[in-house]
DNA sequence: TTGCCAATTTGACATGGAACAAGTTTGCGG
DNA sequence: CCGCAAACTTGTTCCATGTCAAATTGGCAA
């Protein structure tokens, strides 16, 4: 967990976020002064659930999960956090409890804001409320849309959503034809709300319809079967 | 949908909404005067599914759904309205679209706050955006636990938290030993994402087990079979 | 290279819940 | 009071998914 100076371009990355864009020039570069750069290896955990938030986070390079443990101890991921950008705006405005634990799957890179000097950006700046609302309104809308699918979307719809899903975000941000880095089979498996098993047999169903790639690593062949399998009700 | 003016109870429970708390006497005052409350009969839209929002809204009496609508015409209850309280707060604020549709199950009385009225609020008195966002992480919170509770428990145990869960927040505010109001039936089991079916039968099996009185009407005999069946994995 | 451990795959099996299909009850309007 | 439509219940069937168990693969370090 070292700690050094933000170079241009993770300035210039930073700034992107909708948190920040309300924010002047001078306004923002007093804000960067009172940030760090963490390195975190995989494995570790950026937070707790239960933990009072006390910064805000801008993921600049690796990959994040939020997981939610029942009192049973069962774990469920919640969310992949694999492109750059902020996270954890609202709860650490608020100064609340975080609902989820925040584990590093792959080496990461991560601005911290502390949680005063965000504090001292709302009141400066109202704007930055709005902002922080609306992302927080578009989560919720993400939610809502889980649960839809729980209630209704067999595993194997789910799983075509899902690679639909995060092909289209990982391929937003990135170079070219490079491959989407997607997470180990048993998290997604838990994101999705599936046992291994299950995931592993409805990943063999999409191979054999053509829509992904036989063997080992995921990858999309065709996005079309994809949407297909995503839609019908029936198998 | 006729209009009257805020009776001196009404004003008072409309004044405790964490929302309005921040404000002094003479602020709620003056948001008060700007009101106005509609009454809905049942299977009113109060408002559907990508309207902007206009108004924050504050529920007096009657009974309230929130239903989600898929791309394939497919409802989902989301949540139910059942007390006096405000909601649609933060999505009012942000001038968003609503997610959801907001149906009336039983005649209600709504008191209206339009937006602009609430926009000055947020620019007069800072703190309310502090207490929006923190209303807006707690239904988070719950969205969270609808989805683990999706993935991880079966019908019978989420039949069961729902009861216990619904029987605590109407009995919260209740005179006294009155009867809990549920929704229909074919609500709720929408409501948890099970068939009419399975819904039936799962009733008769805490029937069976002494958890709820038998008969057409739900009524909770023994809380603690009942927190039992949440629990047990085992049926 | 070998060995070890975790991840993934595969197999066999039981079952719970969805789907379909009748009934039965309830509530409401005439 | 009657009759209809909607809600609810009950019965039956089927199959996808969870579970348990075992084999295979893959990554990593000695």
């Amino acid at each position: 967990m070292r700690s050094r100076p933000l170079s241009e371009t993770e300035y210039d990355l930073v700034a992107t976020a909708p948190l920040f864009t309300a924010l002047g020039d001078d306004r923002f570069r007093e804000l960067a002064g009172k940030c760090r750069i963490e390195h975190r290896a995989a494995g570790d955990h950026l937070f707790r659930a239960g933990d009072i938030a006390a910064n805000l986070y801008f993921l600049l390079s690796g990959q994040l999960r939020l997981v939610k443990i029942s009192a049973q101890g069962d774990e469920t991921v919640m969310h992949f956090l694999t492109l750059p950008g902020a996270f954890a705006e609202a709860i650490s405005l608020a100064g609340r409890a975080f609902p989820v634990n925040c584990e590093v799957m792959e080496e990461c890179e991560i601005v911290v804001v502390p949680r005063d000097a965000c504090i001292a950006l709302l009141r400066s700046t109202p704007r930055v409320a709005t902002d922080v609302l609306i992302r927080l309104i578009e989560w919720e809308r993400f939610l809502l849309g889980e649960i839809y699918q729980l209630r209704h979307a067999k595993p194997l719809q789910r799983i075509a959503s899902f690679l639909i899903d995060f092909e289209d975000r990982s391929s937003e941000q990135r170079p070219d034809d490079n491959l989407t880095a997607y997470p180990e089979k048993r998290l997604i498996a838990s994101r999705i709300g599936v046992t291994p098993e299950t995931f592993s047999r409805s990943l063999r169903k999409l191979e054999a319809a053509g829509a992904i790639a036989k063997g080992p690593h995921l990858k999309i062949l065709d996005r079309r079967v994809l949407e297909q399998a995503a839609c019908n009700t029936a198998p």
